[in-house]
RNA sequence: GGGCGAAUAGCUCAGUGGUAGAGCGCCUGUCUUACAAACAGGUGGUCGGGGGUUCAAGUCCCUCUUCGCCCA
């Protein structure tokens, strides 16, 4: 068999994952099986390409959906994309834009048209991404969210909703993005503190007895201004409140109110009140009773309110021309530096414009499906882990703010609200739903459809994805996958967005499902750069996760990730420099070891045929490595069980390459060996516990490395017959109690490497030739026993023989063990040697001498014998009795050691 | 401003109250017939600062500092 000597993982990757998908292998379908495993995936955009974010998110998930599967449940694990009305239209805009084509240009119906157009050639991109990943996810359930059982699924609870009157019309302070002319919802707008200006202005009482100086850093909204408040307990102004002021700039005039919103201590205590465009002022203004006047519109340019002179303005250059004018006028008193807070617009960093508009709102607070969201996390139904997050969603979900969930955008879904053409579109009762203009007709009882209008505005995206669990499980047309998977498992996802899409789920689900969603929620660690910032496009410090499985395969990536993916809040990834990538290649390195690990045994088990039933070895290190796999098997389930996908990949590895290759492969090597030739009954065991090993550490390690896993499992002989499947990913997987414990090999086997390692070190530490005799004085008889068992391997793993059970002759390098002293003779040579052993011993001893005082001090206090458990003194006891004997020794050795 | 997380070897990170570990880096050897992307060995840490609880604290409590994330 001729095998490369590295894993090469781009020749294996894309033929092993066909063959997955033509065998049906990641299909789920309802059986009679009780055991289940439903994730819905977090749908990614159809915009999108992989990023960190999801490369982790899908490790897990798949990793997890990979254990299941192997552990017989019926697994389902369904993707699917978002149609992200923002992020969309925004890509084909600025495709028409190239034409020159602006969206109007087009009207609705084509631009809708060209956007399809891009969907179906691009939307797909990131699901042949996340095969390249080998998330083994049932495709043929994919589902988009405007298909049309989704749409179906969408209207039905929007007609309900609106039925229930929650749903409603309301004229409110919205965030509006100027970018993409639409309304935003609090959760969409980044906070960010800016440096900006505190302009003083000095607005003059009408009748012309002096002034009031207001503060604010937007100078250009003052076309809206309707009042100028101040506090009333503010002794500055007493007396003056009722006032006329004038507005500068224009020939308006302005009262001047009493309202606590004014604070004292901030600038003059005087503010202007523009409630068109500022959601306090708005506040302000409904309690005073002031008009709202807009002045800048949806493009974000000031309007007619502001007069022939500004109208047309960006407001950003209305700022500049505003501010000049101001200070020709003399009413810029000062302009000073103020570090203020701007709401920019999630997607596209536009500063977000406060902006007085008509918009559908849902109704959250008080309501029943908000109460029964927040009993299902207080009372762990939903369990989120890590467990602090449930007290994040419940401090949130109880301060919830109605969500406004009309979007000025033309790509989604269009509200299946209509009116008539004549009717009055800021009254509500002017409206109903239904599901096509004929049907609205109907209800609005008019004989034509001719006159009706359907409401322009589209829904939010989360409004769509709220419903993502059960509308991707076929609801409302059929009941069938609902009632089988249903609750799904669990959800994996980003802090960023457990109010926009987790709180959310959890509502709709308990309304129309009247069941939670998903029986736990795991919130993954947020992917951070070098220096702990998040990874964005504008800070360009963002990895690919393609480029990473180019150079290093998939599974490295995925290792890398799983390594690193517990209970955490973060996980820095570094750049890729010079086409390196540390932690990834670390990972690579990892693969390739298994890959070379299994190339030795595949060598060695050439036309080898395993018996059928599990290995019964009689050899101390077959035995030990089969007790060293149940414990993998524990730790790597109980990592996975408890999303510790950290502590898994940890055990993996520490198993794979400290025990199986250094020193499993390495103790079986004179058995495997033809030269001489190992006697019949020991090769065959040696051979089967080899087989056996490697074949259940395949199946261990599958979930977090598919690919290279299921390349060599499809080369080791005998594997699909005795597994009685065509593939690895559909194997049983090892359980812990498969290979008890054997705690007698384990602690035999401690023995050999321990006196391996003493031989080792001494080699190490004196340049001394290999080969020649070691010594070994064992403690006692048992002692004794299991070392002369093995003897033979010890030399073969030191490479000195004969090993001796008594006294080194004359002059000898000694390394005392627990087990008893290891000897290996040494004629002291030059000088210079001597020294050289001489310091060896003395820093040995240095050590000895500190842990020791430590011991002595410890039990020389009598609280500690008196307070401390049993084992904890006894066992202090005994190392503190090695450790002087050991002192003893070295300090007896080194006497010898004399120069000259 | 509120909430949360992090601070351990040069770097990235583990670490159930019993006296600190891994990988990478660095140093010394080794082509030991699976693997130099490796093997054998070594160097390297007042566990962010200060208090407290305890026989015993990297670990539990308080406090401060720095960094970050989420929310207002």
């Amino acid at each position: 068999m001729e095998l490369p000597i590295r894993y090469e993982p781009q020749a294996a990757e894309a033929e092993i994952y066909a063959r997955w998908l033509g065998a049906g292998c990641f299909r789920a379908l309802p059986d009679d099986r009780e055991k289940r495993f439903c994730v819905t995936v977090p749908p990614p955009n159809v915009t999108g390409a992989l990023h960190l974010g999801h490369a982790l998110n899908h490790t897990i998930m798949d990793a997890l959906g990979r254990w299941h599967r192997m552990r017989g449940y019926n697994t389902l694990i369904l993707p699917g994309t978002d149609h992200a009305g923002i992020a969309t239209q925004s890509v084909v805009e600025r495709q028409i834009a190239k034409e020159g084509l602006t969206r109007q240009d087009l009207g609705r119906e084509a631009f809708v048209a060209r956007v399809w157009e891009w969907k179906n050639e691009y939307g797909d991109r990131i699901v042949s991404q996340l095969q390249r990943l080998g998330c083994g996810y049932d495709w043929d359930r994919l589902r988009f969210t405007m298909d049309e059982g989704y749409v179906d699924a969408i209207l039905t609870v929007f007609e309900r909703l609106y039925e229930k009157q929650y749903l409603y019309l309301g004229s409110r302070i919205v965030n509006w993005c100027p970018f993409h002319r639409t309304a935003i919802s609090d959760i969409e707008v980044e906070e960010v503190e800016e440096n900006g200006f505190l302009y003083h202005l000095r607005y003059p009482f009408a009748d012309g007895s002096g002034f009031v100086t207001v503060a604010t850093t937007r100078p250009e909204t003052l076309f809206g201004d309707t009042a100028v408040a101040v506090n009333p307990a503010d002794p500055r102004y007493e007396g003056l409140i009722g006032k006329r002021l004038k507005l500068p700039l224009t020939d308006r005039e302005i009262p001047l109110i009493g309202d606590d919103y004014a604070q004292q201590e901030f600038g003059t205590g005087a503010v202007k009140v523009t409630p068109a465009h500022d959601a306090n002022d708005f506040e302000a203004g409904r309690r005073n009773d002031l008009p709202q006047i807009v002045v800048i519109g949806p493009d974000g340019a000031l309007n007619e309110n502001a007069g022939p002179a500004y109208a047309g303005l960006d407001r950003f250059e209305a700022r500049k021309r505003v501010t000049a004018d101001l200070e020709a006028a003399g009413v810029l008193v000062k302009t000073e530096p103020y570090l203020k807070r701007t709401g920019r617009c999630d997607r596209c960093k536009t500063p977000i414009e406060p902006l007085l508009s008509r918009q559908w709102f849902c109704k959250m607070g008080g309501t029943e499906m908000v109460r029964r969201a927040i009993d299902a996390a207080a009372t762990n139904e939903v369990q989120f882990v890590p467990s602090r997050y449930k007290e994040m969603y419940l401090r949130w979900m109880e301060n919830l703010r109605d969500w406004p969930i009309s979007r000025q955008l033309w790509w989604g879904h269009r509200m299946p609200l209509y009116r008539l053409a004549d009717s009055d579109a800021d009254n509500q009762a002017s409206y109903v739903t239904a599901r096509s203009l004929e049907e609205a007709a109907r209800k609005l009882g008019s004989p034509t459809a001719a006159n009706v209008v359907q409401v322009d505005d589209v829904l939010d995206t989360w409004f769509s994805s709220a419903l993502w669990p059960f509308a991707t499980l076929g609801w409302p047309q059929s009941d069938k996958d609902v009632n089988y998977y249903y609750p799904t498992s669990a959800l994996f996802t980003a802090q960023e967005i457990l109010y926009l899409w987790v709180a959310r789920m959890i509502m709709t689900s308990e309304e129309f499902i009247g069941e939670k969603p998903f029986n736990e929620v795991y919130i993954h660690a947020t992917i951070l750069d070098e220096q702990g910032r998040r990874m964005s496009k504008s800070l360009g410090n963002g990895v690919d996760p393609l480029d990473l499985i180019d150079l290093y395969g998939a599974d490295a990536l995925r290792f890398a990730l799983a390594r690193e993916a517990g209970q955490r809040q973060d996980i820095r990834i570094k750049p890729i420099k010079d086409g390196r990538h540390e932690q990834v290649e670390q990972a690579r390195n990892f693969a390739n070891k298994i890959w070379n690990a299994s190339r030795f045994a595949l060598l060695n088990l050439e036309g080898y045929t395993p018996p059928p039933l599990a290995p019964q070895p009689t050899a101390l290190v077959d035995r030990w490595i089969l007790s060293r796999l149940g414990e993998t098997a524990r730790r790597v389930a109980e990592g996975l069980a408890t999303y510790n996908l950290d502590d898994a990949a940890r055990a993996l590895y520490e198993f794979f390459w400290d025990d199986f290759c250094d020193w499993y492969i390495e103790a079986a090597k004179p058995r495997l060996s033809s030269s001489p030739p190992a006697p019949g009954e020991a090769a065959a065991e040696a051979r089967h516990v080899l087989w056996f090993t490697l074949e259940r550490t395949l199946r261990l390690l599958h979930p977090i490395m598919p690919y290279l896993t299921e390349t060599i499992w499809q080369s080791l002989p005998g594997v699909k017959e005795q597994a009685g499947v065509e593939f690895l990913m559909q194997a049983a997987y090892p359980e812990a109690g498969d290979f008890p414990r054997d705690e007698s090999a384990e602690e035999e086997w401690a023995l050999v490497q321990e006196v391996t390692r003493a031989i080792r070190n001494l080699q190490a530490g004196s340049n001394l030739k290999k080969g020649g005799p070691a010594y070994f004085t064992p403690t006692d008889p048992a002692t004794r026993a299991t070392a002369q068992a093995n003897a033979a391997l010890i030399e073969f793993l030191t490479r000195f023989a004969p090993l001796t059970f008594e006294d080194a002759p004359g002059d000898a390098l000694l390394a005392p063990t627990r087990y008893g002293d290891v000897r290996l003779p040494k004629p002291s040579v030059t000088e210079e040697e001597i020294l050289e052993q001489r310091s060896r011993v003395q820093s040995d001893l240095l050590k000895i001498e500190k842990d020791l005082s430590g011991l002595t001090t410890r039990l020389s206090d009598p609280t500690f014998a008196a307070r401390a458990p049993e084992a904890v003194v006894s066992k202090a006891r005994q190392q503190a009795a090695e450790l002087t004997d050991k002192r003893d020794k070295l300090t007896e050795r080194l006497a010898t050691l004399k120069v000259g």
